[in-house]
DNA sequence: ATATGCGACATCTGGTCTCG
DNA sequence: CGAGACCAGATGTCGCATAT
């Protein structure tokens, strides 16, 4: 019977860790920022979802001992041992330890578009407390005891672990359940579908905020939140995936690919691919025909 | 409480131009 | 056709105000 990092972790003892990472050039968007394993007992313990700041970020909590409480938008809840809290900020809630209780716990702190996204679903799917398998709490103490002990803190290493994490979360709010059919709220979706219809004309975002009836900014965040990305790369990444289906399909000239993509010239659709592929355009359709031989 | 709008901001990017 | 320098304008964010 199981748990074999957990109690490597219980091993450890007790212990915070905070990671100052260097904002990196290519951003990752599920990232771990800091960690801890801790006992609370007999001491005034409590935060609030409102008075942390308005950047957003999220704390997974998963009780080892002892009884936490939360209070989530008016619904209580008993954070017993076994049972993993996840909340983002800011957000109306409170969690804290009952006068003269315990509660001893492993917690992790995370930001990022991803995570969040990610956090989100899981929050609309399965609420905030989760009840874990033995092998998924394994993989969230495994994620928590790598951010407690890496020895050479880095950008990569801090979202591996976050990512370990949230994807542990995921399987055990959705499991292995097909996915309900996704749901994008209303104006989003519509922004969306113009994007598809419309990939070669241009698409400035004030004018997909306008379709989605919102303003620019909010359009942006709700953009984020819900496909986990900005409206700008998302429309970047749909042009891309078109050249390079016309560059292998077709004999098109590269110039003649760039409109049909929405890039106003070939100089500039080859820099793109140069960019996110390293291949400028003839290479990319060599190499394709090559590999498809 | 939550969703949305507003305006300012720093940063990034699309598009142009030159050259090989 | 492709690489690279350049920069106005576009973009993503933030803190805060307002509406539902």
């Amino acid at each position: 019977m199981g748990n074999f990092v957990l109690s490597k972790l219980l091993d450890h003892g007790h212990d915070i860790r905070s990671l100052n990472l260097p904002r990196s050039a290519a951003p990752l968007h599920c990232m771990g920022v800091s960690a801890g394993y801790e006992q609370r007992r007999n001491e005034v313990y409590s935060w609030d979802g409102m008075q942390r700041g308005t950047a957003p970020f999220l704390v997974i909590q998963h009780t080892t001992l002892g009884e936490g409480r939360l209070d989530y938008a008016g619904t209580k809840h008993r954070l017993t041992p076994g049972k993993t809290m996840l909340v983002t900020m800011p957000h109306a809630h409170r969690y804290w330890l009952e006068r003269g209780g315990e509660w001893e716990y492993f917690w992790l702190l995370l930001n990022g578009r991803e995570a969040l996204r990610l956090a989100r679903e899981i929050l609309d799917n399965a609420g905030p407390v989760l009840e874990p398998t033995t092998t998924q709490i394994d993989r969230l103490a495994a994620a928590c005891l790598d951010l407690l002990q890496m020895p050479e803190p880095s950008p990569g290493l801090a979202s591996t672990a976050a990512y370990a994490a949230m994807t542990s979360l995921h399987d055990t709010a959705f499991g292995s359940r097909p996915a309900p059919e996704r749901t994008l709220p209303a104006g989003i979706a519509r922004a969306v579908s113009h994007i598809e219809a419309n990939i070669s004309a241009p698409l400035p975002v004030e004018r997909l905020a306008g379709i989605a009836e919102m303003s620019r900014a909010h359009f942006v965040r709700s953009f984020g939140a819900a496909l986990g990305k900005a409206p700008s790369d998302y429309v970047l990444e749909k042009r891309l995936e078109r050249v390079e289906r016309l560059l292998l399909a077709t004999e098109m000239p590269v110039a003649a690919i760039a409109e049909a993509s929405g890039f106003a010239d070939g100089n500039y659709m080859a820099k793109v691919l140069r960019r996110h592929r390293k291949m400028a355009p003839l290479e990319f359709r060599a190499a394709g025909r090559r590999a498809s031989l």
